[in-house]
DNA sequence: TATTTTTGTTAGACTAATCTAACTTTTTAG
DNA sequence: CTAAAAAGTTAGATTAGTCTAACAAAAATA
């Protein structure tokens, strides 16, 4: 398999996190390539058997598409691991690398990862890691925009790579583990007054809470 | 600079440690790359200013041509040392993955593999590794087929990366930084008889002192 | 329901990297 | 010094991955 062929296939398992059925113009946007590109290589992961396209019908990865998109994402998240944990990156610099090194082809080198690092069931970013047959550990957490007034949970994950993102929430001093409660939720911009760990409060826009991810 | 004219261009810097000049055929035979192939990736990288190409000429490295060449080594060798020293592979399985690794377009993902192993000089291999400027110390080094009877040398560097020479130097008991002694030397196939540390004593194949780089 | 908008597809072109077949230049050997 | 061999080049084809322009179908809206 070609890296752009991984990378199509990656893209396809995140969007159908939701949905199960992923539309051209989705997979477009998300990988910024236009839709007539998108539609061919579509056929040619058909043509492959993972993924199954039928004309003006929305994609949907196999069985086989499936497993092979989990070892992929296995191998972007144990390199995002590795790199906080024993080389001392920080989890805003890690998306970009792990990006490239998930392509590299060697069985040993990724296995050599998960050892050194224990066999770790999640990412720096709380995201599971899926284990050796492609398979993921369903998480149900929701998002902190989605909380109501009073609610107690417990950050456990992050739902964006994007550096400033990342950037902003170690600004603020949140942490994965951290223990939030909702204060108070502004009406007209959603925006939510939250303490944390009942030490500190912070106001959070829409478009932070919404990129939260929390467990009660 | 895709992945593929990197590649070119290191193997020219390799081809030209001995002759400056490289033959297309040459790096046609290294690359596993037909003729016709290197004849019009060696015009590409001559209009990129990186090879100096005559019709009909052999191939030059251009001072520009030389850094960059020298910048993929320093990668390729700085992972090889990370991979043995702070992951725990053998000499014999790091060529591989580093052949990939090189690749990688992230300036700080190199910069604190350098850091981490503490800026090292040398690869696993005993081969030098370049500068940030791509500049390579040149060694003085000489093959163990060159040396005369009687003569003590060193064990500096191995010039092969094949993982059944590596193994067979492994299983031979022999390590860089070893004293050999030449004690005899076969006037039909060239094959040499040397002691180890004056503690033991081994025959090697004029294959195996031709791949064994040594100083007086 | 009819029209407009959105989404999806086809056709055709382009670049990078590769190949084979045919031809040319240079080098080597008789 | 010529003929043969080796090395290098050109031409033309192929595959992967991308694009734009034009067209078609499906979905949304009036
Ligand atoms: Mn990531
Ligand atoms: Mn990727
Ligand atoms: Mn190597
Ligand atoms: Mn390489």
């Amino acid at each position: 398999m070609t890296l752009t062929e991984e990378n199509y296939l990656k893209a396809m398992f995140h969007l159908s996190a939701e949905s199960v059925e992923v539309s051209v113009l989705d997979l477009s946007k998300n990988l910024s390539i236009k839709m007539p590109t998108v539609n061919s290589m579509a056929k040619k992961l058909a043509a492959k058997g993972l993924v199954i396209y039928e004309k003006y019908k929305p994609l949907t990865l196999t069985k086989e598409g499936k497993k092979a998109a989990g070892l992929i994402i296995r191998k972007h998240r144990l390199v995002e691991m590795f790199l906080v944990q024993k080389m001392g990156f920080a989890w805003d610099q890690v998306h970009e690398i792990a990006e490239q090194v998930e392509h590299i082809k060697s069985q040993i080198f990724f296995d050599r990862i998960d050892e050194l690092l224990d066999f770790p069931k999640v990412d720096p970013h709380g995201s599971p890691i899926p284990d050796k047959f492609g398979a993921v550990l369903h998480q149900n957490y929701v998002k902190l925009e989605q909380c109501i007034l009073n609610q107690k949970v417990v950050f456990k994950a992050v739902d964006s790579s994007q550096d400033s993102f990342l950037k902003l929430i170690d600004k603020l001093n949140l942490k994965l583990g951290d223990n939030i409660q909702v204060l108070d939720i502004q009406e007209y911009d959603k925006s939510m007054k939250v303490s944390v760990n009942d030490t500190f409060e912070i106001v959070l826009s829409q478009m932070v809470t919404s990129n939260i991810l929390v467990q009660s």
